[in-house]
DNA sequence: ATTTCAAAATTGGTAAGACCAGTTGGTGAA
DNA sequence: TTCACCAACTGGTCTTACCAATTTTGAAAT
């Protein structure tokens, strides 16, 4: 039983028909495009449609708006899969925390080595900095330094220079964070492994040893997994 | 000079509130959410402003309306972000790509160790089915072949047992699926080389063996990005 | 009592008009 | 010339009204 074609709604055309105009380079990228007022006439539509279908421009990425201004057309990079992703993941169930860790792993051990041939001297500056944070952090303000270590490792992904690994790993540790204060909390000896861990990370990418760079990620990552999961911390 | 923080505006503010509401199992997926009406006088704000956001939920593809019915919350299925595609092409197309395959070999040399270690024998009866599915339809229909290679990518992920794998998996694949559409088309020489990975792959899981697993892969993965990067097919 | 079917109520879709709130640029005063 | 202020843009928001599709209701016919 064929059922009718779905009536599409005017902000819907419209929607359509302004991404064809992106595509089609009548609207080039960081250009302004036409006040709302001049598109409702030029559509022939009221402003209400065309502020809808902008809204959904604006959701995508594609277009930002700024009072008194107007709107630019923005070049939608990879960052839309990042503003899904989060999406994605809360809506799909079952996430333990030994699977985050897997995919972290699968993610890490690759950010870790990519960088280690990648990085620039301002990617190591960068991350230099943050370790240094760290290590006093360490010693002071759990919390904080909680937010200090995936910096960390986020500052190791962007030096991949691939935007979707920081984007990725960002969604990813959305996840664990939490658990990683409990977990941390009083536990000196630790403390001290995982920072060994990150010393022996960070050499290795400032010595461009890639395989080396990607094994002391693992073992920092499997050695804080396994603490957790044995705590039976569950997110 | 720190600029003010940019105004949010009221349907942005909405848009995030419905969000929470969706990810925070408020509004259920499959669920009706309840009528513009109801929900302008539970916000306190304009019709308008409620429209528009439930515009950018569509626009993510997370809301399906209908006339007289309402809204319902929709399962983000990953196809809809590879409609997003054609629009990130532009300057950096052939990067994007590349890109999104440095991220799927990173997921997916560790699902292929992983698959090796964990599947059982129904993954194996899966993952071979589907191989042999592909092995017809690499003659035949080219267009169904590209469904099911990433069916057979999909299925090794789902054989780690892990779920976020698969659903990473979709994600990322979703974007180049249009690609290799095109690219795969008349080129019999490159057909059978994926072929003899793919059953390569399939071998060292069924022998548990990790390592060469995440070899093969890895071969497969690079051999065909390069060819498509080579290719210099953009959109 | 059950079925049928048309009217009513409810839902989203669209329009028009008015006004608020920032931004820009021009114009007049110092 | 320089500065301050005031239009005239821009988008942001609300109200009201009405159209269109669907569902619900309830009365009439069986």
């Amino acid at each position: 039983m064929n059922k009718e074609q779905k009536r599409i709604s005017t902000p819907e055309i419209l929607f359509q028909k302004m991404l064809n105009r992106i595509q089609s380079g009548e609207w080039k990228i960081g250009n302004a495009i036409p006040s709302e007022r001049i598109l409702m006439v030029e559509f022939g539509t009221s402003r209400l449609a065309i502020r809808e279908a902008l809204s959904m421009l604006r959701a995508l990425g594609v277009l930002e708006t700024n009072q008194g201004q107007g709107s630019i057309i923005r070049n939608l990079d990879t960052e839309i899969i990042g503003r899904l992703f989060p999406l994605l993941f809360s809506l799909e169930g079952d996430k333990t925390l030994e699977h985050i860790y897997q995919v972290r792993l699968a993610i890490e051990s690759t950010t870790a080595s990519m960088a280690a041939l990648n990085r620039n001297e301002n990617d190591l500056k960068n991350i230099k900095k943050t370790l240094q944070l760290l290590r006093t952090q360490i010693e002071t303000d759990i919390e904080a330094s909680i937010k200090t270590d995936l910096e960390f490792h986020i500052q190791i992904a962007r030096a991949t220079h691939n935007p979707l690994f920081p984007l990725l790993l960002e969604t990813i540790a959305s996840f664990v964070s939490y658990v990683q204060i409990l977990s941390c909390k009083d536990n000196p000896q630790k403390k001290h492994k995982a920072m060994v861990y990150h010393e022996s990370i960070f050499e290795a990418i400032q010595n461009q040893d890639s395989e080396r760079a990607r094994s002391e990620m693992e073992s920092h990552l499997r050695s804080s997994a396994n603490r957790m999961i044995k705590t039976g911390i569950i997110i």
